[in-house]
DNA sequence: GACCAGGCACATC
DNA sequence: GATGTGCATGGT
């Protein structure tokens, strides 16, 4: 069983940091994180774009923009009428209990500000705890889809493990250090494009190394 | 034209 | 409780 620390180590020798989730200021990565979902960034920056060019990335502007206005400002990222409705929601809670201040909002703690983001309609657990971590700076582990089927693949947790269990996983045994955090689930999502999609490319991977003599890869998951 | 992308909620069994 | 499906655009 390879530790958490020594997946880490293997990945970042590998691939080198990975300095993830630009963004020019925590609301925009909040804002990445909802319209990221199951979507490429790629598509995700053109609706930033879109934003900024119509000067409402800031939360109370955006928070007063109609929703029809909203909607096509977000095509890009797809899904736009569901995001639309996920961001306002957002919006509601930034705005509407913290003045429109993730300063203010990030004073909390993580476990009652993850509870809160969770109990809004459209924020899963991967949504809040990227915001979390990646806007608020608070030590949570991301699961995302890669980072499941890597973890899967090898072995290292069981088939049946859902989004808490595999979190379980790196919160057990690390430090709880956001930037290592930051760039351990970015590093997951490296070696989960160049190896670990749907069709694996096992080939040249990495994690190859850490597999025990009888070890194999499964690709089946 | 098929398939995929840094999920989530809801319906149905 | 587990499994299936809708959501939508853009790149390969």
């Amino acid at each position: 069983m390879a530790a958490p620390q020594t997946i880490f180590e293997t990945l970042l020798a590998a691939y080198g940091p990975q300095r993830w989730w630009p963004g020019d200021t925590p609301f925009e990565i909040m804002l990445g994180a909802v319209l990221t979902q199951n979507t490429s960034w790629k598509n995700v920056e053109k609706a930033l774009a879109n934003l900024r060019d119509r000067e409402v990335l800031d939360p109370i502007k955006l928070n007063e923009l109609p929703r029809e206005e909203m909607e096509e400002l977000l095509k890009p990222a797809g899904y736009f009428r569901l995001k639309t409705a996920r961001v306002k929601n957002l919006l509601a809670l930034l705005c509407g209990k913290y003045g429109g201040s993730l300063e203010e909002m990030f004073r909390g703690s993580l476990s009652s500000l993850r509870e809160e983001l969770l109990s809004l309609n459209g924020i899963g657990p991967e949504t809040a705890d990227a915001i979390l971590l990646y806007a608020g700076g608070f030590p949570t582990f991301v699961v995302d889809l890669y980072t499941h089927r890597v973890l899967k693949r090898h072995g290292w947790i069981e088939p049946e493990a859902d989004y808490e269990m595999v979190q379980d996983f790196f919160h057990a045994s690390l430090e709880r250090d956001a930037p290592q955090f930051n760039e351990f689930h970015a590093l997951f999502v490296k070696v989960g494009k160049e190896h670990c999609g749907k069709t694996p490319k096992c080939s040249g991977c990495p994690l190859e190394s850490l597999l025990p003599p009888s070890g194999i890869c499964e690709p089946e998951w």
